[in-house]
RNA sequence: GUGUCCGUAGCUCAGUUGGAUAGAGCAACGGCCUUCUAAGCCGUGGGUCGGGGGUUCGAAUCCCUUCGGGCACACCA
């Protein structure tokens, strides 16, 4: 289905060609004049100068070509050569029809869909999750939902850290608590047992205490890389323990990304593609792409156009190891043979951004990917805190994102049970939603790119541009419409009637929109433009809501109109929030 | 130093890709509940869009310059 952008500027292009002028001037916009009209059309100042005449002259002429338009019910010429447009109740009830019937709304879905992976987890085993990963989760899966909706085949990839020194770390710093595990006996032949020998929290408390030890004690650090070597070696009872903490940190990280709404489609990690690289390294020496630099071998990516230097990128350290770039590269080879993506967008902190520069570089150079890959870096900018500085808890340490979801959640709760009499098991599920909501919206309603101020006050507020206001609008919603069962009415009956009233047709004039919006939300991967739409829609909605009685409206046909026009608001919001990652309650 | 992003109301942020009088929310003040959820709605005050120059009919938006800030610059991830 047409964007309604686009039909109104065919219908104006073709009154500027009737009136003898170049179609390409009737461009129709949104008005930013909302006080004198709906939208607008400039292209008479536009052509002012190439036709040799005034601009307002040729508004004229062409208002004059639209005197009988079936899209436009007024067309007024303002000087100096402004196009004023409304469009006509008969144009924007087939709209909505159409709209209605259509099961994305009139979202054109794409002729040839995309695979998409999205890499934006970025989660460590063994270590908790703490408030610098909740801007990758959210937006990561709100990406991944608008690509989706949008027509897409999404693959979100956890991509955990779950390889390398840290695993040695743990495993080591578990030696030391329980060095008669059968798992350190080399010698051990049997079978190992299937029940972890720890728990979450026992865990999370020896990385912690072994990568501080490490760093005063070089001998321990040494052996937690011998222990590190062992376990890559493929040692047997590091393997199996190693698989233990796995499964105990991944149970755990999913319970947290769960609390959020996030799930994600691959549990891949690093481990994943160790088998991948030596082949991978040989392969890009054989070829000439890497070259030895300092020790280090490195690809050159630097390109003639630069105007910045950009260092080499280095595939192993000059000790032979690998690095983070190594592992990458790896994954994007893996990725690539598994899955075939159009795309592999990642979503990491933009303090990465040269760093995933000279990855992607480097993986076209070598040729990892095809041309036609699309490698893209979402960068996503800080969390601060009220001071502006990087969010911490009150003492000064870093947040764990669980106890941060836990004190959003308590604060909705007392918000909630304040002056309201409301059971208190439901005050509570309904608490979980609502901070959800409130914590979602707060992060994805600024621009990923941006550091943002993390207010919990804010973003928990029932006022303003909050999660909880909107979660609210589509709670009136519901409860009319419940109501309106209750009475007897049938939800499937009823059908959209033209507008009676301003407020009615700027609600609809904002729910056309929704195509247009989700559109764009996709192309520029940017879940805050459907934030900024759902806020506009729940204002349009709550102002129509407050001029006009719809259950005590006694024409039972315009009623029934009026039921249907909630029905698509509260569908076009609920598709809206789904996509950002949350839901409504039925009451609030 | 090089590169990069940013600077819009007291605070937090938008700004439809160059259009008319720069918009919201919070905070402040004033109205609206015997009627579908007042967690709402309506209104008032608040701005040299960091500064300066340019491009043109027209600039918060594009170019140059300058000031201020964030971040990144090969053996961490």
């Amino acid at each position: 289905m047409k964007k309604i952008l686009e039909m109104l500027t065919e219908e104006m292009a073709k009154a500027f060609e009737k009136a003898g002028y170049d179609g390409a001037l009737g461009k129709v916009t949104l008005s930013n004049r909302p006080d004198l009209c709906e939208y607008q059309c400039n292209g008479a100042m536009a052509g002012a100068k190439q036709y040799k005449k005034a601009p307002i002259i040729i508004a004229e002429e062409v208002a004059d070509q639209l005197a009988d338009s079936k899209v436009f019910g007024e067309v007024t010429a303002v000087a100096p050569g402004f196009l004023n447009l409304k469009v006509s109740e008969a144009f924007l009830l087939s709209y909505l029809e159409e709209m209605e019937a259509d099961a994305k709304f009139g979202l054109e879905m794409p002729e040839k869909p995309k695979k998409i992976i999205i890499d934006y987890g970025g989660a460590n085993v063994a270590k908790p999750l703490h408030v610098g990963h909740i801007r990758a989760a959210v937006i990561g899966e709100s990406i991944k939902r608008i690509c989706r909706y949008a027509g897409h085949e999404v693959i979100g990839d956890v991509h955990l850290g779950d390889w390398g020194l840290q695993m040695g770390l743990v495993i080591t710093g578990l030696q030391d608590r329980q060095p008669d595990l059968v798992y350190f006996d080399e010698t051990y032949q049997g079978e190992y047992p299937t029940e972890a020998p720890f728990t979450i929290s026992e865990l999370e408390e020896i990385y912690p205490a072994a990568s501080a030890k490490s760093k005063e004690d070089p001998e321990y650090k040494a052996r937690a890389m011998e222990a590190t070597r062992k376990l890559q070696s493929g040692v047997p009872g590091y393997r199996a323990l190693w698989k233990h903490i796995l499964a105990v940190s991944v149970a755990d990280l999913k319970k947290n990304y769960g609390s959020l709404n996030v799930e994600f489609d691959l549990w891949k990690g690093e481990s994943d593609v160790h088998d991948l690289i030596p082949d991978m390294v040989a392969y890009m020496k054989e070829e000439g792409y890497a070259h030895e630099s300092e020790g280090a071998l490195v690809v050159d990516v630097k390109e003639e156009t630069d105007t910045k230097e950009i260092p080499p990128c280095m595939i192993l350290k000059s000790d032979g190891a690998s690095l983070y770039n190594t592992t990458d590269l790896a994954t994007i080879l893996e990725r690539m043979n598994l899955y075939h993506p159009d795309a592999i967008i990642y979503v990491v902190d933009k303090r990465q951004d040269l760093y995933f520069e000279q990855v992607f570089r480097c993986a076209r150079k070598t040729r990892l990917v095809k041309p036609e890959t699309e490698l893209k870096f979402l960068g996503f900018g800080t969390m601060n805190g009220k001071d502006g500085k990087p969010f911490k808890t009150r003492e000064g340490g870093v947040m764990r994102l669980e106890n941060l979801i836990r004190e959003t959640k308590d604060e909705m709760y007392q918000k909630i049970i304040e002056g309201r009499h409301i059971p208190e098991e439901e005050a509570k599920q309904v608490a979980e939603i609502v901070a959800v909501s409130a914590l979602k919206y707060g992060d994805l309603s600024n621009q990923a790119s941006k550091d943002y101020i993390f207010d919990i006050d804010r973003f928990t507020s029932f006022e303003g541009d909050t999660g909880p206001y909107i979660l609210y609008t589509i709670v009136r919603i519901k409860s009319i419409l419940t109501k309106y069962k209750e009475q007897g009415g049938n939800l499937s009956e009823v059908s959209l009637k033209a507008a009676q009233n301003e407020s009615e047709k700027a609600l609809m004039l904002q729910l056309t929109q929704f195509n247009a919006m989700m559109a764009a939300a996709c192309e520029e991967t940017a879940p805050h433009k459907v934030c900024a739409y759902i806020y506009d829609l729940a204002n349009a909605f709550n102002h129509f809501y407050h001029e006009t009685k719809i259950l005590g409206e006694e024409d039972a046909s315009r009623k029934a109109g009026l039921i249907a026009l909630l029905v698509l608001t509260r569908d076009i919001l609920e598709t809206c929030i789904d996509v950002l990652g949350f839901s409504a309650p039925e009451r609030m």
